[in-house]
This record gives C-alpha cells, structure tokens and sequence, in this order.
DNA sequence: CGCTTGACAGGTC
DNA sequence: AGACCTGCCAAGC
C-alpha cells in the first residue's frame, strides 16, 4: 500500500541474507524513504525480521546508545552468523558482508530508482 | 493540528 | 579524526 512504509522496510529486511548486513540507506533508497524511518520502523519491528542484518554506512552499530544492551545483542547475532568483528561495534570488511537489493551488476545503473 | 522524537546520512568545521 | 549541524518524514503525544 502507499502509506505501508512499514511493511515495505520489513519485507526488505527479512529478504537480507543470513551472515550479511545492509545499510539503512540501501534501504531507504529502496524503499523511497529515509534511513530514519528504517531506523524508526526496526525500533518496533515483529519478530521474524532480521532487524540485527541492518547497520549504518560505516559499517557500525549505530543503536545501542541509550540502550547498549542492543547494540550487544546485535553483535551476538551477528557473531552468530558469521559477521566479525575488529572492534565491539564495528564489522571489519564491512563492504564484504555488505549486501544490497536488487544486486546491481553490471547493467542496472541506469536507473536511479528502482521499481 | 503542530511540535517532538528517532536503531541515519552526508556534509562542514 | 572527531565533534557538530542539517535534512529527512512518519508516528506519538
């Protein structure tokens, strides 16, 4: 639907490969809105989306600031999953795990928007 | 109906 | 390299 943000980001999410992350601005750019609203959007995500697979552009835990029992929760999952990691909250080969939508290969650059 | 709040990003100083 | 500022826009109150 046109106002279901939400679910949007949630159906982009969970499609994020297990043992990859992605960035809030990947999925804002595709889902046409802002990394704030991913961010905001995962803040009350149900369970199911991989919400821990989405981190900043620098490859960091961005949350965990007020509640740092998050950002540790997200470390283990990932830990879990296979990401390490070079300091406590940041992924070492960020652009190695990183994963983007849509893959971009070679020809789809022409586009600026997807879909 | 309007101000505040964010699990961000990108730029400037 | 690190601190700070601004844009962004839906939901909450």
């Amino acid at each position: 639907m046109a106002g279901d943000v939400f679910g949007k980001i949630f159906r982009l999410v969970a499609r994020i490969p297990r043992g990859r992350v992605c960035a809030y601005g990947d999925i804002a750019w595709k889902v046409g809105t802002t990394p704030r609203h991913v961010g905001w959007a995962l803040s009350g995500c149900p369970d199911g989306v991989p919400w821990h697979r989405v981190v900043n552009h620098k490859g960091q835990l961005s949350i965990g600031k007020r509640a740092h029992y998050l950002r540790e929760l997200q470390r283990g999952l990932l830990v879990k999953e296979g990401v390490r990691f070079s300091n406590s909250d940041n992924i070492s080969d960020f652009d190695r795990y990183r994963w983007r939508p849509r893959i971009p290969r070679r020809a789809s650059r022409t586009s600026k928007k997807p879909l």
